[in-house]
DNA sequence: TAATTTTGTTAGATTAATCTAACTTTATAT
DNA sequence: ATATAAAGTTAGATTAATCTAACAAAATTA
């Protein structure tokens, strides 16, 4: 039974992952805000505990096992999100920072119980997918608006960042997911977007559109 | 802000409080399964905070700060609880663990959204009555089945112990809260008594009928 | 390539929460 | 009232998780 705190590193070993899956000491110690010989020695006792790969000077990785539980731990992450939206009348600007304790809850029936209620949902109200009981993870590969053209018209499927901020942005702008954005034109000068959503012409700062994921829709 | 441990001692002093509001170290170590020289530095440290009234050799009393903050503990377990049975669809025997857990989460809007789902109740799955959100409460006396008599009818209000074995056994017979209770005698060698429940004949030993508390009828 | 910066490790200290062993105080029993 | 038992405290050790200071390795820049 891992403790909190090391769920709270495997869950960031996790979703810190590159392409080869590979983290940096310093990366982890900026992301948990924990310095760095701290990081060092936990992956010490990661490695001690076969989920983590762990050779000096090396980049960090976790293990099979160790992508396991952290998948387990997103998950329950994932379905609390999804629970405190679908079930308790949530925003979805407020439900990390409660699903981030949520999450160490040692009861499997009472995320089972939630999955079920919530009939098993693919996707948190972020867009991110649900890794399943068993730990495994579909990942969609979607387009960054910013990444889009003039004439597309695409459809929102997640967020990139769920900060509290930018998701209370999104709120005022009426833009959820499923919504739909016709791409009208893009300033040159600051890669602003002129959009139309709901037959409204609304401008979107390349931060924001670099920050929402879309599908391509025809 | 109090450490899940601390809030652990806080309850458990709190819900083991004789009528003078008097717990010995003994019972507080046996009831946390924690040595005694561990208690006692933890309610050194407890009273550092002023949530303790300490004084060697002496009985501990928690102090009116301490009252409150075990109250609101209290508070979020019993909503818990309650949420979990009435909206979740949980027994009543499982939820105790899992608000065992849950009571430490520190987000004081999902208690509130918890209290308004459930239309602000006033007890818990066993019974036993929810704080407000100042950490006040109002005890109710009721009877324990085991002090009624021949002849009396009864309603079960509460359980005096929600051991899951216990639960499980009253899931058995069923016998929930809210349910009348006729007894038709009481076997003078050991106490059990002969009782009606819905039109039916039911044996329950004293270690039962001490355990259930009951309200008289009529 | 050499100097500098960034990244990572080692060593040692600190705090919270726990334990055991030994001792003291208080309560109970003879 | 004395002896014994129970309850409570002190002292010192341990483990998990953190830190700072100092140093070493790797990467970047000049
Ligand atoms: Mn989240
Ligand atoms: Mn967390
Ligand atoms: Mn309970
Ligand atoms: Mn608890």
């Amino acid at each position: 039974m891992n403790s909190l705190v090391e769920e709270n590193y495997l869950k960031a070993l996790y979703t810190l992952a590159n392409a080869n899956g590979e983290v940096n000491v310093n990366d982890l110690s900026i992301h948990l805000s924990i310095k760095k010989p701290t990081v060092t020695s936990m992956m010490k006792k990661l490695a001690a505990k076969s989920l983590v790969h762990y050779e000096s000077y090396k980049p960090l990785r976790l293990t099979e096992d160790g992508k396991r539980e952290a998948a387990l731990i997103l998950r329950k992450h994932r379905l609390t999100e999804m629970f405190l939206v679908e079930k308790m009348g949530f925003g979805w600007e407020e439900v990390h920072e409660i699903a981030e304790q949520v999450e160490h809850v040692k009861a499997p029936k009472f995320f089972e119980k939630m999955d079920e209620l919530l009939n098993y949902p693919s996707f948190d109200p972020h867009g991110s997918p649900i890794p399943n009981s068993n730990g495994e993870i579909k990942e969609e590969k979607y387009l960054h608006l910013s990444d889009c053209a003039t004439g597309d018209t695409v459809k929102v499927k997640a967020v990139a960042h769920s900060s509290n901020e930018f998701l209370t942005f999104l709120n005022r702008r009426e833009i959820k997911l499923g919504l739909e954005i016709y791409i009208e034109s893009i300033e040159s000068f600051d890669a602003s977007m002129r959009v139309k959503v709901n037959d409204e012409i609304q401008s979107l700062s390349h931060t924001v559109c670099e920050r929402l994921l879309v599908e391509k829709v025809s």
